[in-house]
DNA sequence: ATGCGAGTTTGCATTGAGTGCATGTTAGCT
DNA sequence: AGCTAACATGCACTCAATGCAAACTCGCAT
């Protein structure tokens, strides 16, 4: 008998089938997406390729934009937990801008080969621009809740959300100029070198609020 | 004869009518959603409602959440402006800071009953919050060029990036959580109370920047 | 004024995303 | 083995959006 304490229930049959599925499905779309382009596949060719009826495929996505994002919360989940894990002794700003650095050093999504398409697509196809944008502002709403939780004397509501979009706006902005001097393309094909971009961008952008 | 020097050329028939049309379909759009809701008025309502064709609309509007921003490069356009009519001694911070609050002060399309609609929807449809998140982008993109040429000297593109999405996400940070306050609807209606709130917003956001 | 051409309007057909519904199928638990 | 809830699937339907071709209208030069 495995024995585990406190870690991840063991998953069901049925959980293990469906997580299956569900990871068929994101890489039948990801090679799809790269070979014939985001507009050109259709979901019913996305589900055929994962051996699933065309119907089911939105019992897991709610949208084709959605099957980009299979988990669109991570980046959101790693900020808050270096907020939680802050040093008594650091101000708002400083928790803040260690957080988001933690972020672009260690985000998980970022190897995946969903990533790299996402990247170029990101630049290319304006309704994958309009939900990522939206995922990037819920995200923001979350952190912003959190700091100021974290902060509740120094910081009240809306300084907390001015304070998050000024340095997430910074890092977006950065990482968007960066993308755009070289080849974007070539960039998102070495995961190794957008994972670089975004701690460069990140470094470029926070230089200023450093303490 | 109507003498005109150096102003608008005189609009033909043509345009004239092509603006009317465009402007029935916009009120015809903003009195729709208001009393139906976004996604419960289809766009041959709309165009019945105009008195055109249905596949005529897509030759005014590239899509049905495209008519809920009819002037979208206003805001651009009186930014970059404000950033070229800069005093030679501010330095990039100032300049930014001052032309974003100039445009707090004077947008012009915040009084359209088409922008108090809009306002609610962002709120509520994801499609519109997307398409806005999107403009919204490609404007900072273009204050961004728009700053680094005038300080080529200070910034350069990325920095010049960076700086542009700090301010801009502040702002739109705090406009966010004020948004969230109160009952938003309520703003909405009021043209004046939305117009105090960005100003408001802006205010507290870029209250750190101020030299 | 006449008539040619560019810009517009419109209907029709078609594709593809997304939803509601009703019906089968299967895992999990007793 | 049998019951139940979750899941899969097909079908019909709505609606946004596009391509195409035919009609129409304004602007302009002759």
């Amino acid at each position: 008998m495995v024995i585990r304490e406190h870690g991840a229930p063991v998953p069901s049959l049925r959980e293990r089938k469906r997580e299956r599925t569900r990871q068929a499905l994101v890489d039948a779309a990801a090679e799809m997406f790269e070979r014939k382009g985001y507009d050109e596949t259709t979901v019913a060719e996305i589900a055929a390729a994962a051996e699933i009826g065309t119907r089911t495929f939105f019992g897991y996505f709610a949208s084709k934009e959605d099957i980009l994002f299979p988990d669109s919360d991570a980046r959101a989940r790693t900020t808050i937990e270096a907020i939680a894990n802050r040093d008594p002794a650091e101000g708002p700003v400083d928790v803040l801008v260690r957080a988001l650095e933690t972020v672009a050093e260690t985000d998980a999504d970022m190897v995946s080969p969903m990533a790299a398409v996402r990247m170029r697509l990101f630049r290319t196809v304006p309704a994958v621009r309009g939900k990522a944008l939206q995922i990037q502002m819920s995200a923001q709403q979350e952190i912003a809740r959190a700091l100021q939780a974290a902060f509740p004397d120094e910081l009240d509501r809306v300084g907390a959300a001015a304070l998050t979009g000024a340095l997430t706006g910074a890092v977006n902005g950065a990482l968007d100029a960066l993308m755009d001097d070289e080849d974007a393309a070539t960039v998102a094909l070495d995961a190794d070198l957008l994972r670089e971009r975004v701690r460069q961008a990140t470094e470029l952008a926070l230089r200023t609020w450093r303490s």
